[in-house]
DNA sequence: TGACATATTCGCGTTACGCATATAAGTAAA
DNA sequence: TTTACTTATATGCGTAACGCGAATATGTCA
């Protein structure tokens, strides 16, 4: 490799004399489709890799932070705005993409039921269910789509992710609406950890966390005694460092 | 900024055409010193910021993964070797560099005391212990040293992921030698989490874990009955993501 | 009015843990 | 040799969290 002095963050280093990786963020975004932890892809139709399904995602342009890129790609790419966003992890193995260097910053998108919709209804991504480990996409028709590059690593990161922190933080609320029954709230975590859990003991949990607030509202459109509809209040607890 | 085409990553997209960001590693090296947790930190010389004191870093280069770079960063400017090397957060802010746009992925370090002693020795950094929060960098003589760059947001991210995983994972280990007794282990605990723990319950919770193989060793240069030695098991069972 | 489905609550056994206290095993000095 | 001292290690108990089965509540629909 170039060898790069010791002073190089130290002063008058000059980059543009070496070689540098290009860097994009990738997008993985997830949501609860049919009781299942779902990802969204995008077709890819150019080589290297066509015809395998990819991460929505774009080059962070100069005078553009991370977070901001990921927005945009969000918006431009996936026809979405305002969902709940974060930094997942970085990968840069050297041979990650055949055909130049690119470093990608991953971040993790959760979807309401109506975004993940709204997205497949644009027409640029299709919806896949995540399963297995390392977790494959599985497609509609039950098959596995093929994932280009590394993606199915990043996939796989995002989901054990998500599992990690599921239980002791606010992401679940990124899949639900405003206002929710405590039963959609368990079938995310459900759908997230893929296993089922104990009813009580998850109400006694979400209620004892002290985030709910009952709303006196209780949902319709149900055959059968409606349950009520709670919000997630202001006094969250901080959460868990990662 | 730049108008990035739609299928960037999709195909004829040339990147030489834009202006890239620079991409770095940071490394946030942590040891336990005199109970306390400390981060070996470089005293800039050179403008931008000289004078103030920031994390070992270094350009990524081109052939070189993003692993390696850091590796690279703690063997040539630390002089350490086989220290616990793990992703920690990448910061992507437009100015905070003032001189270029960088990129840059920050990891954390993890060392043993001996591995502290060491680096101090070899010259090219000092100790300083993290306190508050936003996490400080108190100096020998009780003084905060004035940190380069967001360094000081790189270090209490570091602090806090520390402390959300000490407690579920083994990280907790890469401070200690091979073989250390209880005590040792939380002492390492105490000090990352900055709050004393109860001494039954941390021994009962430790055990119960399944990790530690007791070795029938006891330490030895102790005044007082000396502690069983313990070592650090393979049957880890597969650490929380994150 | 009664069957049915789901929400919501209750009670109980088990486990994890904080905490005070006891016991064990070394060193060092009387 | 004995005793004080210090820290390691074990034990007992009260409390809180939680898994789980079962009971009760409240809607819809025939």
């Amino acid at each position: 490799m170039a060898d790069i002095s010791d002073d190089a963050l130290l002063g008058d280093y000059d980059p543009a004399a070496y070689a540098r990786p290009s860097v994009t963020v990738d997008l993985v975004l997830l949501g609860i489709r049919r009781g299942r932890l779902s990802a969204l892809l995008m077709r890819r139709e150019q080589p290297p890799q066509a015809g395998r399904w990819a991460l929505p995602g774009g080059f962070v342009a100069i005078d553009e932070s991370l977070d901001a890129a990921a927005a945009r790609v969000l918006r431009d790419k996936v026809g979405l705005d305002g969902a709940h966003l974060e930094q997942l992890y970085s990968f840069g193995a050297v041979d990650r993409n055949p055909r130049m260097r690119i470093i990608t910053i991953a971040y993790l998108a959760l979807l309401r039921e109506e975004q993940v919709e709204a997205a497949v209804r644009a027409g640029q991504v299709a919806v896949a269910a995540l399963e297995g480990d390392p977790a494959a996409a599985i497609g509609e028709d039950r098959a596995p789509l093929p994932l280009a590059f590394d993606h199915q690593a990043i996939l796989t990161l995002a989901r054990d992710r998500l599992r990690g922190k599921i239980d002791y933080s606010d992401l679940a609320f990124a899949f639900l609406p405003p206002r929710f029954t405590l039963r959609a709230l368990q079938d995310v975590h459900e759908a997230v950890l893929g296993t089922p859990l104990n009813k009580p003991a998850f109400r006694r949990r979400m209620l004892d966390r002290g985030w709910l607030v009952a709303t006196g509202l209780r949902e319709d459109e149900a055959s059968h005694r409606p349950a009520e509809l709670f919000t997630l209040g202001g006094a969250r607890r901080p959460a868990r460092s990662q």
